[in-house]
DNA sequence: GATGAATGAGTGTTCATTCAT
DNA sequence: TATGAATGAACACTCATTCAT
């Protein structure tokens, strides 16, 4: 990641939160011009068009989250949970707390078409991310799936899928609805997990 | 619903593929209207304004794919399938040929900031549709359906959370990772159903 | 040439003097919205940009001067003048008052880049025209110019440097330079052809 | 012509092409600065404004191409070419090798209306060391020039109306249709100087 | 001398909306 | 019911210019 200057970082911590709450499309340069304390020609001077500050926002939101997850991943082996637990139990917290991650999620699943192909490789990185996580803390847990790939792998495909399943709550419903979902997807999980021991 | 008038039902028509691919805001009337075969202005012959138009393509999209998820369920019953596998078996199918599945998809996980309590209220009902069908399909097969209550909207959190995933993925990935993904998730599922019982 | 809506032509009034004045770059279409009465947003109900305004201006620009220079031949003819004398006598007049004149040399020197091939098309029929005039007139006065088509191009091409000239001296000098020079060439031309009987 | 220093001359010479180019409007400081290996902030330290930078370019290459048309007049009478011949045949070579050329002819045509005075005033001078040039050539040819004053001066209009006619065919047109003109007009020219002698 | 940062004024362009016809 | 014309507001973006460093 490229180091900004200190303007810069201002502009790109203004625009997280309107990017993530207005989208791509909507959000206006001179609005964020402002809360970046400056007028919008001077944005200019940082970014070259709204295409890259969007991108640099981008890369700098996912870098963050990428380590939040590692962070949670190691957290988890310490605390002794179940694989995937801690991150499926921190996330609506994240989702209050962290513009950044509000901002990827709306970005990955509806990226602006113009810079498509940026979003979704970057994308793709942070969830190959949770999959090692998960992969790893199954394999510390269970004999079997250092050797049995393809069950492995079957987890790992339900697991980010429930992931996603708690992003989507997160977005269109709210932390109530996310505990159901999440508690009746994790149950489920560890059911399966339970019978192929 | 309202019944529209020919002119009014292009209009409608033609909004929803626009709507579905661009988004509300990245959306012309201009363009909608020539796709419906007239000009800008005589939009306002049958719609108050943008919002107006979109709440109704809206609305309409959301019965259509409400009927068709009650033909899901019910074609489901007569093929003898498990619970909820019908639906998760024909979505990427649906999703494909559907622009108003991709549209209401769409417009529920990030609505227009405007037009939120309409789209997320709208919205509810139809995923109590999904859960109605996917409970009564778990009460046919399972008799303690009938009396764990608990556990029955549990196994109805998980399903719409799975349906949900697979919509994201859908959105996000294509018809190839859905595949992968729908079979972990249904088998996860379905090791965790066959615990209970 | 289309026909345009009497708003558009007002718009292609206003546009040619502000156009032959400061030329393309330093046109402003505010500027010229306010001179044609209305908001510069209305101008793109009559012209789809900046540069489709420019070529329909100019093409209606080359259509009357095409027709003024047409006029003047067959004037001469009634007049009795020598080969393409009126169109020189009258150029400075016509400088004067015609904004259409000012605006199609301007543009035809130094075309606006992304324009260069409509202009150049569209300015060479109008050379052509003078240089059609220019040789009837020629082979109405001499019987040579029947045969000698040699000659006859040669004639031509000296004329149609001296109308280059002569617009040259209206364009950075004024009407006084411009008839010493056009007395000038018109001499030395004089002077060719009557040696050459 | 005031000595510059030489990133001062650097700048000039990147301008100078950057100008000839696209003209005073459409030129941007940003790239003439970024031409001259300097950022735009630079400039400033060098000239007062845009207006300066552009006239002290227009002075520099005016006296460029003075110096060559003297050069030209002195290479004529070596040569033993007939009056005005030499410069007509060096003018093509000389407008494709020389950004100053065409620097000072885009600029006299059509000067920046802030500059006007500043140029026309440079340019007359320019003109005058062309007609001058000229005339002395005729009248070391011709014995009738010392006397004939105003024979002499016509011949000295129609010289330098060719001159421009010749510089109009190389900016409109290209050196081929300027072989053409420079021959019927220079043919003009002395068949009509044979008559007089 | 040179530069990064900032800015006011301006560009062409798009938009949803209105209204007389 | 449909449309041509018009418009205010907004947009992303470029420009020449300034100033502290």
């Amino acid at each position: 990641m490229k180091d900004l200057s200190p303007s810069a970082v201002r502009v790109c911590d203004a625009a997280v939160g309107h990017f993530a709450e207005y989208g791509y499309d909507a959000s206006s340069l001179n609005e964020i011009a402002q809360l970046a304390g400056m007028r919008k020609a001077s944005l200019y001077a940082h970014f070259a068009n709204k295409d890259a500050l969007f991108v640099e926002v981008f890369q700098r939101a996912l870098a963050q989250e990428t380590a939040f997850v590692e962070h949670g991943f190691a957290q988890e082996g310490r605390d002794g949970l179940a694989p995937g637990h801690w991150l499926a139990l921190h996330l609506a917290e994240r989702y209050r707390d962290s513009a950044e991650l509000r901002f990827v999620l709306r970005t990955a699943f509806l990226p602006p078409s113009g810079i498509k192909p940026v979003v979704t490789s970057g994308f793709e990185k942070y969830l190959e991310g949770i999959r090692e996580g998960f992969c790893q803390a199954l394999q510390t847990r269970h004999r079997w799936a250092d050797e049995q790939h393809s069950r492995l792998a079957l987890y790992a495909d339900a697991y980010l899928g429930i992931i996603d399943s708690l992003y989507v709550e997160l977005m269109y419903a709210g932390p109530d609805a996310y505990e159901r979902r999440a508690a009746a997807l994790l149950k489920v999980l560890e059911d399966s997990l339970s019978l192929n021991r």
